[in-house]
DNA sequence: TGTACATCAGTGAACGCGCGTTCACTGATGTAC
DNA sequence: TGTACATCAGTGAACGCGCGTTCACTGATGTAC
């Protein structure tokens, strides 16, 4: 249980009135749009407060622009989506080390947390079920197919450990789960207002490999 | 990313108007008030949809007259917190089969994770860092309080098999947090639409513990 | 024994809020004749 | 070369919603005199 502020009107950025695009490049303002929102979730931390009427404010136009380009909030926000499991993709491939598969292993849970702790409003977005209408099966499809790469990333992962010996098994994929749970866990645990009585990430792991190995 | 019902009148339980309590008994209706709450939040699954109107709805009283027993909508969700964590802690406890410790320390994680499962209304009341506003540090006290033994428990639970030479390390707490992570982790995974994707709790706590285990 | 009064356990109408979304519109710009 | 017109990129007022919370009130019941 944690605290947060709440309501608030919180699109205080009211950006001057942004200029019309040219003829034929209305496209521009969707962009836009989508990196408003992708800034506002970033800086409030929470899905729910990107509001239609905060993202225009944001870009300078009238909440009602937004319908050019979307045909509701909940499409906007998957677009955000997408954007944001591309980026955290690439930002935990880019902290794996290569070389001993275990240590990079730890490595990309390290910095799947830290992705975790320095952008919670594009993690919640990504793992914290922000919840869509019911009626749009095809915006939940769109959602895990951006997803399904990095999941794809951490199997492949467990596996190279498999291969080499530095764990032990058949199936990667429950222990790819258990170490997903992990991370999310403790990132999770994080945000909502445990963050002060958690030890770092990387003592809490290397604790956990720790514990199940007999002392060397 | 999953999928939610969202806003919708939520309180249809609209029950027959309730008889007015006795003179000096008073007290009673904020005990039904606690319970009721509890009762919408098993139902619905989410905190927020836990309203004042939805709360009174279903006792069968004006939703001013939550007021005369609680000062704001958080303090009533506070008690219902209170009571929770008392029930969180009884459930996990029973669950213990005493024993090998580590064995006792994996049941305590299963029966973690079908709480969650079970109630996760009541779950992420306790866990999901509901918000509550921040002019009142007291009550998020008070559920730090509530929620302490439960962790006390598996602290303890973790230092037993210290002990016995069933896990390996010095401190007790980062081993903790690593455990209540992937515990956490599952749950709030599978709350979130990812259940069809995951394996039993049983099979990713067994795979974890043989992961990280020489073939024997 | 009767009556005025304080207390208690509520009620009911109304407030202002932020929200997603609708609908009819506007005004600049390119194009057809 | 000038002009009517279609198109495009938006605007602005308004809707209905559910929400937490306020305020003045009501009506039964016990108690003091």
């Amino acid at each position: 249980v944690g605290a947060s502020t709440k309501a608030q009107p919180v699109g205080e950025t009211v950006a001057p009135r942004r200029p019309r695009s040219p003829r034929g490049e209305g496209g521009i303002l969707r962009d836009e749009l989508v990196a408003a929102a992708t800034a506002l979730l970033d800086r409030t931390g929470d899905p729910d407060r990107v509001t239609i009427r905060g993202v225009a404010a944001e870009v300078g136009v009238a909440p009602t622009a937004l319908y050019l380009h979307f045909a509701d909030r909940d499409e906007l926000m998957v677009a955000v989506v997408e954007g944001r499991f591309a980026e955290f993709g690439r930002t935990i491939d880019a902290a794996d080390p290569g070389g001993d598969p275990l240590d990079a292993l730890v490595a990309r849970g390290v910095a799947y947390v830290e992705f975790a702790l320095a952008h919670p409003g594009h993690y919640r977005a990504l793992f914290g079920g922000f919840s869509l209408s019911e009626e749009r099966p095809d915006l939940a499809a769109r959602c895990q197919a951006a997803g399904a790469p990095a999941f794809q990333a951490l199997i492949d992962a467990v596996q190279r450990c498999l291969d080499a010996g530095r764990l032990h098994g058949r199936d990667p994929y429950p222990i790819a789960v258990a170490l997903w749970s992990m991370t999310h866990g403790y990132a999770d645990l994080a945000r909502s207002g445990c963050q002060p009585m958690l030890p770092d990430v990387r003592v809490v792991l290397k604790s956990v490999v720790a514990a199940f190995r007999p002392v060397s």
